[in-house]
RNA sequence: GCCGAAAUGGCUCAGUUGGUAGAGCAAUUCAUUCGUAAUGAAUAGGUCGCCGGUUCGAGUCCGGCUUUCGGCUCCA
């Protein structure tokens, strides 16, 4: 008998070679139904495979990260398997599950996959399903599986064989299809019963563009259909809140082939907006004692050699900008910190004067490869919402604190109410690319976590992911239909400060150097207007959309009134369009609807006698009628209370 | 940058095997002056992304370029 411990720390006896699949069965029929994989003793284990000594085990299901990642990591072998059936000869590179279902990477030699061919191979992949096929692990040697896959000339498969140790390799085996996998897997093919194909691209062998480019075909696959007609129904929804879409319906921003390509141009609407953004921040700066800079777009090459991005990035800029007199080079500015630094050097300054904020939107330009582009969220010339903090080192958490703060704010106010962050620090053991004193590495990460426990915010830890200068903390927001995007960051630097030599005085009348930390709440106005319109699928909150209300007018009869209300509310400091065509209500109605305007108000002869409006608010319907300075006072403090809602929490 | 796909009025799209470019919406004009999600009619609008080639003839076939899209790689 073995003993099997439960995450409970309940302990049962088994006999010994108990499957997990038993030990589910064991506890309840409909466990056993749903279980998909497992972990002994936290290693990744099939259903099937026998547990022999004591134990602790975890049962997991669909709901279960590690559930869905066997399912899809399964469903990739069948998703092989069916293309070895359809396309003799093929060759396989590797088919792992990632975040939405899985992909393989294949060579088909000859052959072509195209998007038409998709149903095909979801056709073949259900047909195998249903075989209910038993997905066998088996240990082999390094020798016998070289021979294997080398007699089917699997190169790619040779090749990381080639670099496992032997011993330690396994096979999966369903049907005729036998895959190098360390797996776990599935019991069996039956358990995925809805199947979708969802896209064909190339993929670098191995990541490395010298090397041959295979076929990736992503898919995703679920336990039931119901599962995938939602996931397909969430797709659509995505599509229809595609910012590049909406951006364009709502006239908020433009791209020009003349002008260049990755160079955004803002129009008048989506000015507006990202004004309203920029001053929403720019009162809550002024609030934590920050202060506003402004620098040219451009610097001498001089800068960039100082602070060192020209060595690590200049030769994939923008190149140059020549003067007309012999050997003077200026770069468009990639980032706004040297110019800040040079701020900071503009005086001397002592500990009382730390920390010293700076802040700026700066726009920067950035060379970023063409396939690159995409929209608003990458592009090669925006805005960051930038600020430098100079401050000691035993200002940094407070520091940290102070801008966790602010950049909760800017979330809330935007309704982005769940949001997570992730904390970037050294390698654990590789130390040396990292610039600075072990010390100051200890003190910033050591604050940054306590930061983080402190403001109870839940932060994931990755070691390694930290820039060469300093540990991140970078914020992620869940979207409306649950996308995460990464938005806002915060950094600290020990490399520019050391490069710009950088100073104060201390209290003890001695010099030394100042840590730095960027950070920037939105990240880049571009990025994070293009998120929130795909949140909010461009129904913005009143206070930031940029026309506010729309006076429809009965009929041309009453346009004048119409404009008389729309100067008044203007004078209220609302943004008013007015609709003067000649067409009925309804379409007049219809059209606003559909232009996301959030309140209407509907004008006729009843109220042009008594200086009212009819106000309809967006997808609500009919709100009934009242005194324009009603509505005014009305819309106005509803904006203030979404604006400054902020303001009496952190008093 | 690499692989693959796409590009047709302002927008969304149709255009069989090569034979005089089409619709809906939007726009303009006229009629209507209307009460909570599309009033009717008429008019105008296109060098079919750009350059070259094949052909009697190219939106359609071939080559190059540009841009966009889906990925890969990258992201100070």
């Amino acid at each position: 008998m073995i003993k099997i411990t439960f995450p409970d720390n309940s302990v049962k006896e088994y006999a010994e070679g108990t499957t997990p699949l038993q030990i589910a069965e064991s506890i309840s029929p409909r466990l056993a139904q749903e279980v998909l994989v497992a972990a002994v003793n936290g290693e990744s284990w099939d259903l099937m495979r026998p547990i022999q000594t004591d134990s602790a085990i975890q049962l997991f299901k669909w709901e279960d990260e590690e559930g869905k990642h066997a399912f899809w990591h399964s469903s990739a072998h069948l998703m092989a398997e069916a293309l070895q059936e359809l396309y003799p000869g093929i060759k396989f590179g590797i088919g792992p599950a990632v975040e939405n279902g899985f992909y393989y990477d294949v060579d088909p030699g000859e052959a072509v996959i195209k998007d038409a061919d998709f149903p095909a191979i979801e056709a073949k992949m259900k047909e195998l399903a249903a075989k209910k096929e038993e997905i066998k692990r088996q240990d082999i040697s390094k020798a016998d599986v070289l021979n294997m896959f080398g007699e089917r000339g699997e190169v790619y498969k040779t090749e990381l064989i080639s670099e496992l140790e032997d011993g330690k390799i396994t096979t999966y085996t369903q049907g005729a299809f036998t895959d190098l996998c360390r797996g776990p897997h599935l019991p069996n093919t039956s358990y995925i019963k809805a199947i979708k194909i969802t896209s064909v691209a190339g993929a670098y062998w191995r990541g490395d563009e010298k090397r041959k480019q295979l076929v990736r075909l992503y898919g995703i696959t679920f336990p039931k259909k119901k599962m995938l007609d939602e996931y397909l129904v969430m797709m659509e929804e995505a599509k229809k809140r595609d910012h590049r879409k909406i951006g364009k319906e709502m006239e908020l921003f433009m791209f020009s082939d003349t002008v260049g390509k990755g160079l955004p141009m803002w129009l008048p609407k989506g000015t507006a907006l990202r004004l309203r953004l920029q001053n929403f921040l720019r009162k809550i700066q002024a609030r934590y004692g920050y202060q506003e800079v402004m620098c040219p777009p451009i610097g001498n090459k001089l800068l960039y050699i100082t602070s060192g991005h020209y060595a690590k990035y200049g030769k994939d800029s923008f190149q140059p900008i020549h003067t007309p007199e012999e050997g003077e080079e200026y770069f468009l500015k990639p980032m706004n910190c040297p110019h800040h630094c040079m701020i900071y050097k503009n005086a001397p300054r002592s500990y009382k004067d730390l920390p010293l904020r700076l802040a700026e939107f700066g726009t920067v330009c950035r060379y970023e490869q063409s396939g690159e582009l995409h929209g608003l969220t990458r592009v090669r010339s925006f805005t960051q919402d930038d600020a430098h903090l100079f401050c000691r080192p035993d200002q940094v958490k407070d520091e940290f604190i102070r801008v966790m703060d602010i950049i909760s704010i800017v979330f809330r106010a935007m309704s982005f109410d769940n949001f997570e962050a992730q904390i970037s620090l050294r390698d654990k053991v590789n130390r040396e690319k990292y610039i600075g004193s072990d010390e100051n590495w200890e003190k910033a990460e050591q604050a940054i976590i306590e930061a983080c426990e402190e403001k109870g915010l839940k932060a994931k830890i990755e070691y390694g992911e930290a820039a060469f200068y300093g540990p991140k903390l970078d914020f992620m927001v869940k979207d409306a239909i649950g996308r995460r995007w990464q938005l806002g960051t915060i950094q600290v630097d020990y490399n520019l400060p050391e490069r710009f030599e950088l100073e104060y005085t201390g209290e003890d009348n001695k010099k030394h150097r100042p840590v730095m930390i960027h950070r920037a709440p939105f990240g880049s106005m571009e990025r994070f207007i293009a998120v929130l319109i795909e949140h909010t699928g461009g129904k913005f909150p009143l206070w930031i959309t940029p026309e506010q209300v729309a006076v429809l007018a009965i009929s041309e009869k009453y346009n004048e009134y119409a404009r008389k209300v729309a100067r008044e509310l203007e004078n209220e400091g609302l943004s008013v369009v007015v609709d003067e065509r000649n067409e009925k209500i309804g379409r007049k109605i219809r059209d606003t609807e559909l232009k996301r305007i959030p309140y209407m108000l509907i004008v006729g002869e009843k109220e042009a006698e008594n200086d009212e409006v009819s106000v309809r608010k967006q997808g609500e319907g009919d709100k009934g009628s009242m005194k324009i300075t009603t509505f005014a006072a009305l819309l106005k403090s509803e904006i203030e209370e979404q604006m400054n809602h902020w303001e009496k929490e952190s008093n």
